[in-house]
DNA sequence: TATTGTTATACTCTATAACTATA
DNA sequence: TATAGTTATAGAGTATAACAATA
């Protein structure tokens, strides 16, 4: 076929160019286009150091909110993360057996594990954390440093207005009520 | 009220509000949380149109994109939207099953359909937007009308950089190998 | 185009076991 | 104790979205 443009629109030459208007100032579908453009990019950019290639998104999640923050329950590790308790029991069996973390039962209540990060969860970490600052890098070429901390910024304030794990100083008492 | 706040527990040192620092500046980690908080505020705040609860984001974007653009090939939508082929033709079939898009024939190429929006269509499309700009307005209430600006300048920066349908004069040459 | 199937993620529901509080 | 209520984990299952293989 002698081109792919459409057939009868005489006013629009180009076959695939930009996304209609309406969309492209719509703040969601940016959003969601933007995760898309990070799947994308992040397909192999990443070390997922397991055959099965598990250690993918979650997984990391759930590694880094460990290692962060101590020793703590599964629980605890879903309110932090928000993911739902059910997903965070096959992502710790994922991490356990990669030997990233540890699971033990905590003696003050033995309902609930500790989960520990061993030595080798730091190391694959450390790597992981890298190769993200490079992909950054990359992903957001076009914006300056300044322009970076405002993005990071503006969505953390969003952020904030609707989850109380993003204020500064805890859950506070303030919600997205106060100016809806 | 119910917050799924962190349960205060006296014997760890910080309960623990905020998500562990590093975390908390990753880019990409804040747009994943930003696009999970999207999800949840969207859920029941738009027009689904369907009793089975279908009309949502990818068919949307779909009859969206057909209305702006005008009548074009299911293959274009795919490009346009970035979408699989594979996936289209179910969402089509559901806008075509609501009475919002409909199928002919391109009689000269007669491979292909001409997929046009119906007056149904473009009602749905009008209420939906509306319902989208108020969830937007509430999404994003702390930010400023210039920063929201900012935000959305920077997201169509940073996605043109890495995909040519979002540069402003359709498909150019230059790529994300510019500045790489 | 269409069909079929796979995968990742997020969410729902239920079950079990261990804890807490109280009579 | 006994009883009831709550919490931590586990498991099965569902829904959406992205994608692969093939006709």
């Amino acid at each position: 076929m002698a081109h792919p443009g459409p057939a009868e629109r005489p006013d629009c030459a180009h076959p695939g160019p930009a996304p209609h208007e309406p969309l492209l100032r719509a703040p969601t579908y940016l959003v969601a286009e933007l995760t898309k453009l990070i799947r994308r990019e992040s397909a192999g950019a990443l070390p997922c150091a397991d055959a099965a290639g598990r250690m993918r998104g979650p997984a990391v999640l759930v590694l880094a909110c460990v290692a962060a923050e101590g020793p703590m329950s599964q629980r605890q590790v879903s309110e932090r993360l928000r993911m739902d308790p059910a997903d965070v029991v096959s992502l710790v069996d994922v991490l356990e057996e990669r030997g990233y973390v540890e699971r033990h039962r905590d003696p003050a209540d033995r309902r609930r594990y500790r989960l520990d990060v061993t030595e080798d969860g730091r190391l694959f970490l450390a790597r992981r954390r890298e190769a993200g600052l490079r992909l950054n890098q990359r992903l957001f070429a076009p914006l300056t440093p300044e322009e970076m901390e405002q993005f990071t910024d503006m969505i953390v304030r969003v952020l904030a207005h609707h989850d109380p794990r993003f204020t500064e100083h805890g859950p506070s008492e303030t919600g997205p009520e106060d100016a809806a």
